[in-house]
DNA sequence: ACCCTAAAGATTGTTGAGCAATCTGACAAG
DNA sequence: CTTGTCAGATTGCTCAACAATCTTTAGGGT
């Protein structure tokens, strides 16, 4: 006799095999070093010699090699043959080129979900985030917590992209926020730069709940320029 | 006195630096792995064990594992923990976000150069990529190659991401496009699949030429749904 | 002082061997 | 026909070593 009760279950079980992340001693050295460099702990330029790192973290100097491999793919450093890795010192055509691919991206996800799928289940979550992301940033703001904005800020960002429903847009994104905290952290006043940027979140979040969809793409299109211009005169003045 | 003359030597030949590969064995062997993926020589599903690759290629196992995490990261192929790399599989799911993330860059591109740069040098070098990719693909239909024609109609589309004029978005978009190539390679009659996209490739040169963007990133929109309902048919089927 | 050269020192790129943990497959037991 | 066990193979990771290359230092000449 077949067990129809079970084959669910069995079911079940094997989609969740996916969701037990069974962390690679690379991959965590990765995420470790990633997050010293987004959190601004390592600044632009610093060098990682990879002798040090292994004997700081207690493994051997191939695995520091691969989890170097992956932050120098997804940019966050930077590899100079026979020299080392650094942390990454984006300049201004990395400037150019993160606000460019942001550009395109965000507003896109914004018109191209317009009318698909109003209501879903998916949808009210990534309200919900989006209505979170700017409370945290408000509340952030009230405690003069720089950093606070800026993360409430990146929340934000990741939200809106996580409208288009894709795994890998999302991992794109995340990307090139990782990117854009380290140009964050290139330049003074943070929190200055952050904080007019809370309520025009919010505009968007209120054209997005309206269903005024292409009014909020092209919102944030301007948003995002002139992000890239007020940068982009910190970086030359 | 300085060397004036000779100056610019030096700086000519710290500029080229940039240009002259400095391959690492590792990235060779990566590139060796990928062309065999995406030329289909490798079908969706083999498994790569590292020692044999390594004794294959005459390098040694780390080395063969480095290049296997980066083409990991980039989803040619896929890593399952103590069971080895094997060569991507996409299915449906996978089949369904390469193309709900090429339907939001490749039209956003082409809207977004909207006005932009008009007549650049950048601008008509795309241009004529673009036309000899059509060319390419004519060729090769007449030829009955499919294989020429599959290509073609990648390096149209890649030359499409190239008005952007962002490096990021155009390795963004080689990615997409190398694993759209082991999707094709999952159905069988990639020649009879691709030949009817060629005219439309032509349709939207055409558009483009005539400063017709929007109606040209349109045209893109339903030709990408197109051939992902087509594509998903052939799965189901 | 200045510039060039050379040797010394340090780090990367790559190799090879080795071991524990884990997966696979077969085979026996219930 | 399911369950348990055990040998064999492969991965994940470590350690040690060496050539190639970069950096620094120390001179030597002018």
């Amino acid at each position: 006799m077949s067990l129809t009760g079970e084959q669910g279950v069995i079911a079940a079980l094997a989609a969740s095999r996916s969701v037990v992340v069974v962390t690679s001693t690379a991959e965590r050295v990765a995420s470790v070093l990633r997050e010293n460099v987004t959190e601004g702990r390592l600044r632009a330029g610093t060098r990682l010699p990879e002798a040090a790192l292994a004997q700081a973290l207690g493994v051997s100097r191939n695995t520091v090699r691969e989890a170097l491999s992956q932050l120098v793919a997804e940019r966050l450093l930077v590899r100079e043959a026979h020299r080392g890795v650094f942390v990454a010192t984006p300049g201004p055509e990395a400037v150019r080129d993160v606000y460019l691919a942001r550009r395109l991206l965000e507003p896109a996800v914004l018109a191209s979900s317009e009318g698909a799928q109003q209501g879903t289940d998916a949808e009210t979550a990534v309200l919900q985030r989006l209505r979170a992301a700017v409370q945290e940033g408000r509340s952030g703001a009230a405690r003069g917590d720089g950093d606070a904005v800026g993360s409430a800020n990146q929340h934000f960002h990741l939200a809106l992209v996580g409208l288009s429903g894709s795994d890998r847009l999302q991992a794109q994104a995340e990307l090139l926020l990782a990117e854009s905290r380290l140009i964050f952290y290139r330049m003074p006043l943070a929190q200055a730069f952050h904080e007019p940027y809370l309520e025009r979140n919010a505009a968007i979040l209120d054209l997005l709940v309206t269903g005024q969809r292409a009014a909020a793409a092209e919102h944030l299109t301007r948003y995002l320029r002139d992000a890239e211009d007020e940068i982009l005169a910190a970086f030359d003045g």
